[in-house]
DNA sequence: AATCAATTCCTCATATTTGCACCAAATTAA
DNA sequence: TTAATTTGGTGCAAATATGAGGAATTGATT
């Protein structure tokens, strides 16, 4: 996974305590004892995600959540110690961001912490080029919109069943090389599922009907998998180089 | 301010140069590739202001003005590549509120955006897609008071449960993209893990009912989750929903 | 205790998606 | 060429997702 968290927080013991539950789930982490700090790191280098505690020295976490969000849309998760603040925050418009009242289980920072980095990998994916940070990702005359799940072609409104959405957006993603079959397999249908081999070319099969009229064609690369191609560019590179 | 500009232009470079700059002065913001990628979120979701060029891919930049000025008096800035007259006149005419010849200055078009707006609260009041510093934020007819937690319909009061105003509220507050399952239940009702329940749907459908007469609708993302948009437009693209 | 509103749960009907069997076609190797 | 393997197409059944109605539960108030 290898995500970058920062913790701002005054109580050396609760710092040190979310270091250590975070780390032993793979997070790297870095604690400061007041949301300045943490602030100046962040506008240096920024990270993954970032929990603050709203009562702090100097600037309170919600001056310092508001410094964060005029540069970026990272996660942020707060940490409050008051009643009073979490009704001040579910008043707030907070997007994406969460919030926690002390006294919190870390088992559950933990686990909230998984689900917003996963969700926000959902939003963002991890698209070589093309990807317009508005959540558009295209390909010939098809464009996928992250952020509302919908596709279109040329566009029209293009339906897509979630199998075919994640296939697609992952052909995409990787236009530019070669896909196994084991590949999609773990990508889309995940390494524990147990079903046949055969599911991927299912759904590739159907994902070619629907994307028949467009410019854009699953080309098959014999023996090992598929690659997104365009209609124009028929004959896709044949076998390219890495197997598995 | 917390204004939300949407911008047209085939050119990555222009696009990313203008957000930029107007992300600078605290816009957000957003690209698009095409007019017609534009006109297709904005007719889910307005902004509160619009850049267009004139050439683009598609429909072009008047093509996409005209639709847009069918339903919406939303500040419309043009660009366009050619210095004729003609295409001034023709913008003006179609209502666009002012027009930049390529290659143009980016300050100037940021302080153009600026004094647009301005002017436009000054003409509507408040009229921005985003919440307004009252604690006020809206969706076609339906108005939330985020201080009195009391939402209108048309002007009328509209009541609504504790559970129905936090997913109609975070609904509109994420208008732009689609809300999972699992996500209603972290935020709203505060589940940690994927807990087999349906109770998300249960407040959807009760939701539904009640503004079943309104200009808002929750469209159904088939496998994923909700999403919030105008009834109005669900006209042209019959199948816009039951996509993922 | 009785009532009421809000929420959750349950069941059923329906629609959609997905996995798989089976066979035909294509590709490779011999 | 033939045989073996891989891939593609059709059709169907199982699995899954959704929505509606209403019953059960909870919690507050009388």
């Amino acid at each position: 996974m290898d995500k970058l968290i920062y913790i701002a927080d005054d109580d050396d013991n609760i710092r040190n305590l979310l270091k250590s539950f975070l780390e032993r789930e793979e997070f790297r982490c870095i604690g400061f004892p007041t949301g300045d700090a943490l602030l100046e790191q962040y506008s240096n280098s920024p990270c993954d995600l970032v929990i603050l505690d709203v009562m702090m020295p100097g600037h309170d976490g919600f001056y310092i959540l508001k410094e964060i969000r005029k540069s970026s849309n990272v996660p942020i998760i707060m940490l409050t110690a008051k009643d009073s603040d979490a009704d001040y925050i579910q008043g707030l418009d907070l997007g994406s961001d969460d919030y926690f009242t002390k006294p919190f289980s870390p088992v559950k920072l933990v686990s909230k912490v998984k689900s917003v980095l996963k969700r926000q990998e959902e939003l963002t994916g991890k698209t070589s080029a093309k990807e317009t940070d508005d959540g558009l990702i295209s390909f010939a005359d098809i464009v996928i919109n992250r952020k509302t799940k919908e596709a279109t072609l040329s566009g029209e409104p293009f339906p897509l069943t979630p199998n075919e959405y994640a296939l697609l957006t992952y052909l995409i993603s990787n236009r530019d090389r070669a896909i196994s079959r084991t590949e999609l397999l773990d990508k889309i249908w995940g390494y524990e599922t147990q079903v046949e081999t055969r599911v991927a070319d299912d759904t590739v099969k159907r994902l070619r009907k629907k994307i028949s009229h467009s410019g854009a064609r699953i080309s098959t690369i014999w023996g090992y998998g598929f690659r997104l191609v365009t209609r124009s560019e028929e004959d896709g590179a044949e076998g390219e180089d890495s197997e598995d």
